[in-house]
DNA sequence: GATGATATAGAAAGAACGTTCTATATGGAG
DNA sequence: CTCCATATAGAACGTTCTTTCTATATCATC
């Protein structure tokens, strides 16, 4: 039996983004990759040219699929406006709840990363713009002006202080400061 | 010539800690270390076992230092209560202007390690702590109840956000949402 | 001045790393 | 049915990693 091309990539994605996403970029090697898709070492190179190929389509398939779920997340939750931004934080309340919940990738990848012209920095530099771009959209749906910043802040580090905590807390505590700042306007 | 154990000491702190900083731990090897200490190899395990302990003496260094330096740019800045709780912010701006600026080196090396249990991992927790202590310390001599937590999911947001944008922006965003937050009560 | 502790320099061991190569097998397209 | 692309298994290469070992030198102390 032998698996087709995008059986093959596509285990191999799943794989590294796990893997990377638990141990980092660096400390995650290629034989766990291997060894998690089982998948033959040169279909690894043939697919994606090196490690760092495959790393950076992992992060870029992990950016749209995550960005996907959010934003499904969100719209799906609350109807009117104003329920839809504290949305925003409930679907984080989901997410830090996750058993394998790591903080965001993203920004784990970066901490890892010195290079501000490394491929993988500019992806999770445009994985921001577009979460802050959510984020504007959402508080303009609701009529909501000048908060969009003050939000994305907090949905920042609320995810840091969860992963550091350990605790879904910081979704909760986030949302109640988002529901103050909503309520004065 | 030959120097002494707390130059050693001191030499193998300072590099392990500006590397690892900048590269992440499992980004930066012991050659690398020794090669910016000046140091030969066996002072390395003689002084801290592995290169395990290094790393979490450099961190623990860090802790002390970078509080130290944070609570005295804050307490020093201004004599009331409410613009000292600004200077959390203020003190951020200055941190982010720096040019070896890369995040909180907790929040990063938290990133790379899956093991909540590991040693740098709770020392990050504690170092959190302590920043949401002085934060809660800050407002309490401000007369601002309730609003410790937001101000710490806020510099949190700020440190991530600075480090991914590679911009001090976040730091006056940041600083603006606590004005209004402050002004409202 | 002798001694002991510790720095230095460099070799070396052993494992893990990313990558390439070879050889074989298998499935789909012409 | 044949052929070509691609998966598989595993060896092999050179590098880098952490750690240990050996040998020499230097400083402080008795």
């Amino acid at each position: 039996m032998r698996a087709t091309t995008e059986e093959v990539r596509d285990r191999l994605l799943d794989a590294t983004e796990r893997l990377v996403y638990r141990d980092g970029i660096h400390g995650t090697g290629v034989d766990t990759i291997l060894a998690e898709a089982s998948v033959a070492r040169m279909s690894l190179y043939n697919q994606f040219g090196n490690k760092d190929g495959l790393v950076l389509a992992a992060l870029d398939r992990r950016d749209r699929r995550w960005m996907a779920w959010y934003e499904a997340r969100v719209n799906g939750a609350a109807p009117n406006g104003a329920g839809r931004v504290l949305a925003l934080f409930d679907a984080l309340d989901d997410w830090f709840r996750q058993p394998d919940f790591h903080g965001c990738a993203f920004i784990n990848a970066v901490g890892e990363l010195s290079d501000p012209q490394h491929e993988v920095r500019q992806l999770a530099a445009r994985h921001k713009q577009a979460l802050a771009r959510f984020v504007a959209d959402t508080c303009a749906a609701a009529g909501l002006v000048g908060l969009d910043r003050a939000l994305f802040l907090l949905i920042e580090g609320a995810i840091v202080a969860a992963m550091v905590e350990g605790r879904p807390d910081p979704a909760a505590d986030a949302r109640a400061v988002a529901t103050r700042l909503v309520a004065v306007g």
